[in-house]
DNA sequence: TGTACATCAGTGAACGCGCGTTCACTGATGTAC
DNA sequence: TGTACATCAGTGAACGCGCGTTCACTGATGTAC
């Protein structure tokens, strides 16, 4: 029974980016063809294209969705601690390099998850994960100016942003290197996350 | 004129393995075809079967190769300062966490270049990337307890194990991002790297 | 050392397969009156 | 509000293409005598 409502239209075009952040955070950008995608959104293939004018095109739109769901998440860490911008500062790395971030790619990060791919699927790709990482960088930086209020030690925009920009890094390293042997030592993957989660605390 | 010399075959294997240590950092295992790959060290593709069992085969000795070849080269950056373990510290960060680095992943670390292939191509291949970034991680932590003697401020080997993680995590994360916006951003490319270089030495 | 022959590395065509994309078709939706 | 019709989202077959892998063939290499 094709032709569909108009808002069932918008609702289909929402299930494909969601399976497609999901199936490309997962297994790649390129390890996750169309017709699959379709079948995880409860269609057939040869519909997509009514939803997006290429593969590249939707991977750019899920680059894009990504970065805004994974901005909003730690805006939403920063709200839950107003009194202080230290506590949200550990809740965000306790969250972010942890098991379960670690064994669950498909609703993580999408700064981590694609980094590979994002150079490698052309320019507007790139710029899409470059606006991303630059909100990450900011609201990183942000929330260390404020800690540095707090704790009487103010530190300048630039010391705040350099910071901000390593601590991240860091964050990005970690989790992809638990990542990439989880299966094979996950004692190993382990200590990966415990160790720079406490070294990215002590500080 | 085929049906080549014993040490041809050998000569031959080498070249296939290096193309390939080339192709798949520079465009991900899935991304660099036994077609090309082949072509690269100058034969055709038929051939590649008489050296190895499966593309999957030649990713892990691929990976086998990159780590041996990057941890030699780590321990030949120590040996160019036998009196200083911290210069040859800051000698592998800023080596490491370069822009030259950065340009050049065909020739560079197989644990930043190869990650997200590393856990998505199979247990072998992942046992394969789990044993060279132990060995990444035991080099470093060698290196910090040298230079905690050195500097009168000893360190127990699990202090060093921690910090040689968080500091090796940190490396990696930031040359993957410097190099995922590089094509688009380059300036903020080289801040990632210099933020880095600055926190990574600060300590 | 010289000869006869078996081995097997490289060639290039061919295999089945899954990919991204296109297309004719369908029928319910949305619209014009 | 009811009717007639144009639109177009979803279907599923088909497209060309490149992939990893196999194979018959070749002729120089390596070996047995």
């Amino acid at each position: 029974m094709p032709r569909v409502t108009r808002e069932q239209k918008r609702l289909n075009r929402e299930r494909i980016l969601a399976a497609a952040g999901e199936g490309f955070r997962l297994r790649g950008i390129d390890g996750m063809g169309i017709e699959g995608l379709m079948k995880s959104a409860g269609m057939t293939h040869g519909g997509f294209y009514n939803h997006f004018a290429s593969k590249d095109d939707l991977a750019i739109e899920v680059l894009r969705q990504g970065f805004t769901d994974s901005l909003a998440a730690l805006a939403a860490i920063r709200a839950a601690h107003p009194r202080s911008a230290r506590a949200a500062l550990h809740d965000m790395i306790d969250q972010y390099v942890d098991a379960e971030h670690r064994d669950h790619p498909e609703i993580g990060c999408p700064s981590a998850a694609l980094v590979s791919d994002a150079g490698r699927h052309g320019a507007a790709a790139q710029a899409e994960y470059r606006r991303g990482l630059d909100g990450y960088f900011d609201a990183i930086a942000a929330m260390l100016i404020e800690y540095g209020c707090e704790s009487g030690t103010e530190i300048s925009p630039a010391e705040a942003r350099e910071q901000a920009v390593a601590l991240f890094s860091q964050m990005v390293g970690a989790l992809l290197l638990s990542r990439a042997i989880v299966d094979v030592a996950p004692d190993l993957s382990d200590e990966v996350l415990v160790a720079n989660r406490n070294r990215l605390k002590a500080r």
